[in-house]
DNA sequence: TCGAAAATGAGAATCATTCTTGATCCAGCG
DNA sequence: CGCTGGATCAAGAATGATTCTCATTTTCGA
Protein backbone atom coordinates (compact mmCIF):
# COMPACT_ATOMS: atom_id res chain seq x y z
CA UNK A 1 0.00 0.00 0.00
CA UNK A 2 0.79 3.52 -0.18
CA UNK A 3 2.93 4.69 2.82
CA UNK A 4 0.74 8.36 1.13
CA UNK A 5 -2.18 6.50 2.86
CA UNK A 6 -0.62 6.20 6.53
CA UNK A 7 0.16 9.83 6.18
CA UNK A 8 -3.57 10.81 5.76
CA UNK A 9 -4.86 9.02 7.85
CA UNK A 10 -2.01 10.29 10.80
CA UNK A 11 -3.31 13.45 9.86
CA UNK A 12 -6.80 13.49 9.46
CA UNK A 13 -6.63 11.62 12.81
CA UNK A 14 -4.57 14.39 14.68
CA UNK A 15 -7.14 17.29 13.50
CA UNK A 16 -9.68 15.64 16.10
CA UNK A 17 -7.33 14.78 18.37
CA UNK A 18 -7.22 11.21 17.71
CA UNK A 19 -3.83 9.03 17.88
CA UNK A 20 -2.62 6.61 15.38
CA UNK A 21 -2.00 3.88 17.34
CA UNK A 22 0.20 0.73 16.71
CA UNK A 23 -3.25 -1.18 16.18
CA UNK A 24 -4.80 1.40 14.19
CA UNK A 25 -1.61 1.84 12.09
CA UNK A 26 -2.01 -2.24 11.77
CA UNK A 27 -5.42 -1.77 10.51
CA UNK A 28 -4.73 0.60 8.25
CA UNK A 29 -2.42 -1.54 6.69
CA UNK A 30 -3.94 -4.74 6.35
CA UNK A 31 -7.33 -3.08 4.66
CA UNK A 32 -4.28 -0.77 2.45
CA UNK A 33 -3.17 -4.17 0.93
CA UNK A 34 -6.41 -6.30 0.69
CA UNK A 35 -8.42 -6.30 -2.47
CA UNK A 36 -11.85 -5.96 -0.84
CA UNK A 37 -13.33 -4.88 2.49
CA UNK A 38 -12.50 -7.17 5.79
CA UNK A 39 -13.94 -8.16 8.99
CA UNK A 40 -13.43 -8.25 12.08
CA UNK A 41 -12.74 -11.54 12.76
CA UNK A 42 -10.39 -12.04 9.65
CA UNK A 43 -8.71 -8.81 10.35
CA UNK A 44 -7.94 -10.59 13.75
CA UNK A 45 -7.33 -13.89 11.99
CA UNK A 46 -4.46 -11.56 9.68
CA UNK A 47 -3.06 -10.11 12.65
CA UNK A 48 -2.75 -13.46 14.32
CA UNK A 49 -4.44 -12.26 17.27
CA UNK A 50 -1.73 -9.12 18.13
CA UNK A 51 -4.92 -7.00 18.68
CA UNK A 52 -7.99 -8.37 20.96
CA UNK A 53 -10.84 -8.41 19.90
CA UNK A 54 -12.68 -5.58 21.28
CA UNK A 55 -9.61 -3.19 20.88
CA UNK A 56 -9.93 -3.81 17.50
CA UNK A 57 -13.43 -3.28 16.87
CA UNK A 58 -13.07 -0.47 18.80
CA UNK A 59 -10.32 0.43 16.53
CA UNK A 60 -12.62 0.03 13.92
CA UNK A 61 -15.63 2.17 15.03
CA UNK A 62 -13.15 4.95 16.21
CA UNK A 63 -11.41 4.64 12.35
CA UNK A 64 -15.26 4.45 10.97
CA UNK A 65 -15.95 7.17 12.90
CA UNK A 66 -13.11 9.85 12.01
CA UNK A 67 -14.22 8.98 8.28
CA UNK A 68 -11.00 6.89 7.38
CA UNK A 69 -13.21 3.49 7.14
CA UNK A 70 -15.89 2.46 5.36
CA UNK A 71 -18.97 0.08 6.78
CA UNK A 72 -19.86 -2.66 4.51
CA UNK A 73 -22.63 -5.00 5.36
CA UNK A 74 -22.79 -7.98 3.79
CA UNK A 75 -24.06 -11.68 4.61
CA UNK A 76 -25.33 -13.16 7.99
CA UNK A 77 -24.41 -10.11 10.02
CA UNK A 78 -20.94 -9.51 9.40
CA UNK A 79 -20.01 -5.88 8.90
CA UNK A 80 -16.44 -5.65 6.87
CA UNK A 81 -14.12 -2.85 6.58
CA UNK A 82 -12.69 -0.87 3.66
CA UNK A 83 -10.87 2.33 3.77
CA UNK A 84 -13.12 5.38 2.75
CA UNK A 85 -13.12 6.61 -0.81
CA UNK A 86 -11.24 9.54 -0.01
CA UNK A 87 -8.12 7.28 0.25
CA UNK A 88 -8.71 5.18 -2.22
CA UNK A 89 -11.08 6.30 -4.89
CA UNK A 90 -14.44 5.57 -5.80
CA UNK A 91 -15.35 2.19 -7.10
CA UNK A 92 -17.57 -0.40 -6.83
CA UNK A 93 -18.22 -4.35 -5.73
CA UNK A 94 -17.83 -7.34 -7.54
CA UNK A 95 -20.34 -10.04 -4.84
CA UNK A 96 -19.63 -13.70 -5.30
CA UNK A 97 -23.03 -15.55 -4.97
CA UNK A 98 -20.88 -18.78 -4.05
CA UNK A 99 -18.42 -18.09 -1.64
CA UNK A 100 -19.08 -14.68 -0.56
CA UNK A 101 -16.23 -12.87 -1.80
CA UNK A 102 -16.15 -9.48 -2.32
CA UNK A 103 -13.69 -7.92 -4.66
CA UNK A 104 -13.28 -4.07 -5.59
CA UNK A 105 -13.37 -3.06 -9.08
CA UNK A 106 -13.03 0.21 -10.77
CA UNK A 107 -15.33 2.14 -13.24
CA UNK A 108 -15.02 4.26 -16.22
CA UNK A 109 -15.52 8.17 -15.59
CA UNK A 110 -17.68 8.04 -18.17
CA UNK A 111 -20.15 5.95 -16.73
CA UNK A 112 -19.55 7.14 -13.63
CA UNK A 113 -20.87 10.46 -14.54
CA UNK A 114 -23.90 9.09 -16.35
CA UNK A 115 -25.03 6.88 -13.17
CA UNK A 116 -24.25 10.40 -10.67
CA UNK A 117 -26.81 12.24 -13.31
CA UNK A 118 -29.21 9.25 -13.25
CA UNK A 119 -29.08 8.91 -9.51
CA UNK A 120 -29.77 12.62 -8.52
CA UNK A 121 -32.80 12.34 -11.16
CA UNK A 122 -34.51 9.57 -9.66
CA UNK A 123 -33.17 10.30 -5.94
CA UNK A 124 -34.87 13.96 -6.44
CA UNK A 125 -38.25 12.81 -8.10
CA UNK A 126 -38.50 10.65 -4.35
CA UNK A 127 -37.36 13.43 -2.22
CA UNK A 128 -33.97 12.11 -1.44
CA UNK A 129 -31.05 14.52 -1.41
CA UNK A 130 -28.20 11.76 -2.27
CA UNK A 131 -24.57 11.68 -0.97
CA UNK A 132 -23.21 8.33 -2.57
CA UNK A 133 -23.98 5.16 -4.01
CA UNK A 134 -22.88 2.16 -3.80
CA UNK A 135 -23.31 -0.46 -6.56
CA UNK A 136 -22.83 -4.25 -6.63
CA UNK A 137 -22.49 -6.25 -8.77
CA UNK A 138 -23.23 -10.38 -7.90
CA UNK A 139 -22.45 -13.06 -9.74
CA UNK A 140 -19.75 -16.21 -9.81
CA UNK A 141 -15.87 -15.25 -9.15
CA UNK A 142 -13.49 -17.08 -11.38
CA UNK A 143 -12.50 -19.60 -8.75
CA UNK A 144 -16.82 -20.67 -8.31
CA UNK A 145 -17.03 -20.37 -11.72
CA UNK B 1 -51.18 -6.12 -2.81
CA UNK B 2 -51.94 -8.48 -5.28
CA UNK B 3 -53.82 -11.37 -5.44
CA UNK B 4 -51.72 -12.24 -7.68
CA UNK B 5 -48.69 -12.40 -5.85
CA UNK B 6 -50.49 -14.85 -3.33
CA UNK B 7 -51.16 -17.29 -6.35
CA UNK B 8 -47.22 -17.34 -7.92
CA UNK B 9 -46.13 -17.95 -4.28
CA UNK B 10 -48.21 -20.49 -3.71
CA UNK B 11 -47.11 -22.26 -7.10
CA UNK B 12 -44.12 -21.69 -6.60
CA UNK B 13 -44.30 -23.34 -2.88
CA UNK B 14 -45.82 -26.29 -3.93
CA UNK B 15 -43.53 -26.83 -7.06
CA UNK B 16 -40.67 -27.43 -4.19
CA UNK B 17 -42.96 -29.89 -1.74
CA UNK B 18 -43.77 -26.60 0.73
CA UNK B 19 -47.12 -25.49 2.06
CA UNK B 20 -48.12 -21.50 1.72
CA UNK B 21 -49.16 -21.74 5.65
CA UNK B 22 -50.43 -18.68 7.74
CA UNK B 23 -47.52 -17.43 8.78
CA UNK B 24 -45.47 -17.85 5.72
CA UNK B 25 -48.92 -15.54 3.95
CA UNK B 26 -49.23 -13.00 6.56
CA UNK B 27 -45.17 -12.75 5.50
CA UNK B 28 -45.89 -12.23 1.81
CA UNK B 29 -48.59 -10.04 2.58
CA UNK B 30 -47.01 -7.75 4.69
CA UNK B 31 -43.90 -7.58 2.45
CA UNK B 32 -46.51 -6.96 -0.39
CA UNK B 33 -47.52 -4.00 1.46
CA UNK B 34 -44.36 -2.67 3.03
CA UNK B 35 -42.68 0.23 0.26
CA UNK B 36 -38.84 -1.66 1.12
CA UNK B 37 -37.59 -3.92 2.96
CA UNK B 38 -38.75 -5.18 6.73
CA UNK B 39 -36.73 -7.04 8.98
CA UNK B 40 -38.36 -9.90 11.30
CA UNK B 41 -38.69 -7.75 14.34
CA UNK B 42 -40.55 -5.01 12.06
CA UNK B 43 -42.90 -8.01 11.16
CA UNK B 44 -42.99 -9.35 14.31
CA UNK B 45 -44.22 -5.76 15.33
CA UNK B 46 -46.79 -5.39 12.22
CA UNK B 47 -47.97 -9.12 12.91
CA UNK B 48 -48.76 -8.09 16.85
CA UNK B 49 -47.29 -11.06 17.74
CA UNK B 50 -49.49 -13.24 15.99
CA UNK B 51 -46.19 -15.63 14.78
CA UNK B 52 -43.66 -16.66 17.36
CA UNK B 53 -40.42 -14.85 16.20
CA UNK B 54 -38.59 -18.54 16.22
CA UNK B 55 -41.51 -19.35 13.69
CA UNK B 56 -40.81 -16.36 11.95
CA UNK B 57 -37.79 -16.56 11.61
CA UNK B 58 -37.65 -19.85 9.95
CA UNK B 59 -40.74 -18.67 7.73
CA UNK B 60 -38.60 -15.85 6.09
CA UNK B 61 -35.40 -18.29 5.51
CA UNK B 62 -37.88 -21.16 3.79
CA UNK B 63 -39.23 -18.30 1.58
CA UNK B 64 -35.97 -16.72 1.40
CA UNK B 65 -34.56 -20.18 -0.02
CA UNK B 66 -37.77 -20.86 -1.93
CA UNK B 67 -36.72 -17.89 -3.70
CA UNK B 68 -39.60 -15.86 -2.69
CA UNK B 69 -38.14 -13.89 -0.53
CA UNK B 70 -34.30 -11.12 -1.04
CA UNK B 71 -32.52 -10.78 1.42
CA UNK B 72 -31.34 -7.19 2.74
CA UNK B 73 -28.36 -6.54 4.43
CA UNK B 74 -28.59 -3.06 6.49
CA UNK B 75 -26.58 -1.15 9.30
CA UNK B 76 -26.03 -3.21 12.72
CA UNK B 77 -26.13 -6.45 11.48
CA UNK B 78 -30.42 -6.07 10.59
CA UNK B 79 -31.75 -8.05 7.74
CA UNK B 80 -34.28 -7.11 5.99
CA UNK B 81 -36.27 -9.35 3.69
CA UNK B 82 -38.62 -8.11 0.22
CA UNK B 83 -40.39 -9.50 -2.11
CA UNK B 84 -38.09 -11.57 -5.17
CA UNK B 85 -37.98 -9.14 -7.97
CA UNK B 86 -39.82 -11.84 -10.39
CA UNK B 87 -42.85 -11.22 -8.22
CA UNK B 88 -42.51 -7.18 -8.05
CA UNK B 89 -40.10 -6.32 -10.73
CA UNK B 90 -36.66 -4.98 -10.53
CA UNK B 91 -35.87 -1.87 -8.61
CA UNK B 92 -33.70 -0.46 -6.55
CA UNK B 93 -33.12 0.99 -3.48
CA UNK B 94 -32.83 4.79 -1.65
CA UNK B 95 -31.21 4.56 2.08
CA UNK B 96 -31.67 7.16 4.38
CA UNK B 97 -28.24 7.21 5.94
CA UNK B 98 -29.82 9.40 8.90
CA UNK B 99 -32.98 7.23 9.85
CA UNK B 100 -32.01 3.72 8.01
CA UNK B 101 -35.20 3.69 6.07
CA UNK B 102 -34.93 1.17 3.22
CA UNK B 103 -37.13 2.74 0.15
CA UNK B 104 -37.81 1.00 -3.07
CA UNK B 105 -37.18 3.07 -6.28
CA UNK B 106 -37.68 1.75 -9.64
CA UNK B 107 -35.29 3.17 -12.61
CA UNK B 108 -36.37 3.74 -15.98
CA UNK B 109 -35.60 1.46 -18.13
CA UNK B 110 -33.23 3.05 -20.52
CA UNK B 111 -31.28 3.80 -18.03
CA UNK B 112 -30.90 0.12 -16.57
CA UNK B 113 -30.05 -1.20 -20.05
CA UNK B 114 -27.46 1.22 -20.02
CA UNK B 115 -26.31 0.02 -16.35
CA UNK B 116 -26.31 -3.52 -17.73
CA UNK B 117 -23.91 -3.02 -20.25
CA UNK B 118 -21.59 -1.47 -18.27
CA UNK B 119 -22.06 -4.26 -15.53
CA UNK B 120 -21.47 -7.03 -18.31
CA UNK B 121 -17.94 -5.19 -19.35
CA UNK B 122 -16.85 -4.26 -16.19
CA UNK B 123 -17.67 -7.58 -14.49
CA UNK B 124 -16.20 -9.55 -17.87
CA UNK B 125 -12.82 -8.07 -17.46
CA UNK B 126 -12.48 -9.18 -13.96
CA UNK B 127 -13.54 -12.76 -15.16
CA UNK B 128 -16.94 -12.54 -12.87
CA UNK B 129 -20.14 -13.60 -14.67
CA UNK B 130 -22.90 -10.95 -13.23
CA UNK B 131 -25.71 -12.53 -12.22
CA UNK B 132 -27.61 -9.71 -10.64
CA UNK B 133 -26.99 -6.19 -9.58
CA UNK B 134 -27.68 -3.90 -6.80
CA UNK B 135 -27.70 -0.11 -6.77
CA UNK B 136 -27.82 1.46 -3.39
CA UNK B 137 -28.21 5.34 -3.09
CA UNK B 138 -27.44 7.20 0.10
CA UNK B 139 -28.77 10.42 1.34
CA UNK B 140 -31.46 11.59 3.61
CA UNK B 141 -35.16 11.25 3.32
CA UNK B 142 -37.62 13.47 3.38
CA UNK B 143 -38.27 13.96 7.27
CA UNK B 144 -34.43 13.85 7.77
CA UNK B 145 -33.38 16.23 5.49
C1' DT C 1 -58.16 -43.33 7.62
C1' DC C 2 -52.90 -43.82 8.05
C1' DG C 3 -48.35 -42.71 7.77
C1' DA C 4 -44.76 -39.74 6.20
C1' DA C 5 -43.35 -35.32 5.44
C1' DA C 6 -43.82 -30.63 6.69
C1' DA C 7 -44.54 -27.28 10.06
C1' DT C 8 -44.91 -25.37 14.65
C1' DG C 9 -43.67 -23.26 19.36
C1' DA C 10 -40.87 -22.58 23.29
C1' DG C 11 -36.65 -22.04 24.89
C1' DA C 12 -31.73 -22.81 24.78
C1' DA C 13 -27.67 -21.85 22.21
C1' DT C 14 -24.67 -19.15 19.05
C1' DC C 15 -22.19 -15.50 17.20
C1' DA C 16 -20.92 -10.86 16.02
C1' DT C 17 -20.74 -6.82 18.24
C1' DT C 18 -21.05 -3.37 22.09
C1' DC C 19 -20.55 -1.94 26.76
C1' DT C 20 -18.33 -1.53 31.29
C1' DT C 21 -14.68 -1.00 34.25
C1' DG C 22 -10.36 -0.17 35.69
C1' DA C 23 -5.54 0.09 34.31
C1' DT C 24 -2.05 2.31 31.19
C1' DC C 25 0.07 5.55 28.04
C1' DC C 26 1.55 10.01 26.55
C1' DA C 27 1.85 15.14 25.48
C1' DG C 28 2.25 19.27 27.61
C1' DC C 29 2.94 21.95 31.85
C1' DG C 30 4.87 23.55 35.96
C1' DC D 1 11.78 15.55 36.10
C1' DG D 2 7.34 14.31 37.70
C1' DC D 3 2.17 15.41 37.54
C1' DT D 4 -2.34 15.54 35.18
C1' DG D 5 -5.99 14.73 32.03
C1' DG D 6 -7.43 12.99 27.91
C1' DA D 7 -6.84 9.14 24.99
C1' DT D 8 -6.27 4.31 24.78
C1' DC D 9 -6.22 -0.26 26.13
C1' DA D 10 -7.56 -5.16 27.88
C1' DA D 11 -10.71 -8.44 29.66
C1' DG D 12 -14.89 -10.05 30.34
C1' DA D 13 -19.86 -9.34 30.85
C1' DA D 14 -23.85 -8.01 28.34
C1' DT D 15 -26.71 -7.41 24.26
C1' DG D 16 -29.38 -8.45 20.38
C1' DA D 17 -30.26 -10.74 16.16
C1' DT D 18 -30.53 -15.13 14.51
C1' DT D 19 -30.29 -20.27 14.58
C1' DC D 20 -30.92 -24.69 16.61
C1' DT D 21 -33.25 -28.43 19.25
C1' DC D 22 -36.85 -31.25 20.14
C1' DA D 23 -41.20 -32.70 21.18
C1' DT D 24 -45.78 -31.91 19.31
C1' DT D 25 -49.16 -30.93 15.70
C1' DT D 26 -50.87 -30.36 11.08
C1' DT D 27 -51.37 -31.55 6.35
C1' DC D 28 -51.46 -34.21 2.15
C1' DG D 29 -51.51 -38.13 -0.70
C1' DA D 30 -52.17 -43.20 -0.96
Amino acid sequence: MQRNILRQVEHRLRDRGLRLTDARRAVVERLGDADGPRSAAELSADLDGEVPLSSLYRSLSVLEEAGVLAPHHGVRGLTRYELAEWLVGHHHHLVCTHCGLVEDVPIPTDLEARLDTLIGAVAGAAGFSPSDHALEIEGRCERCR
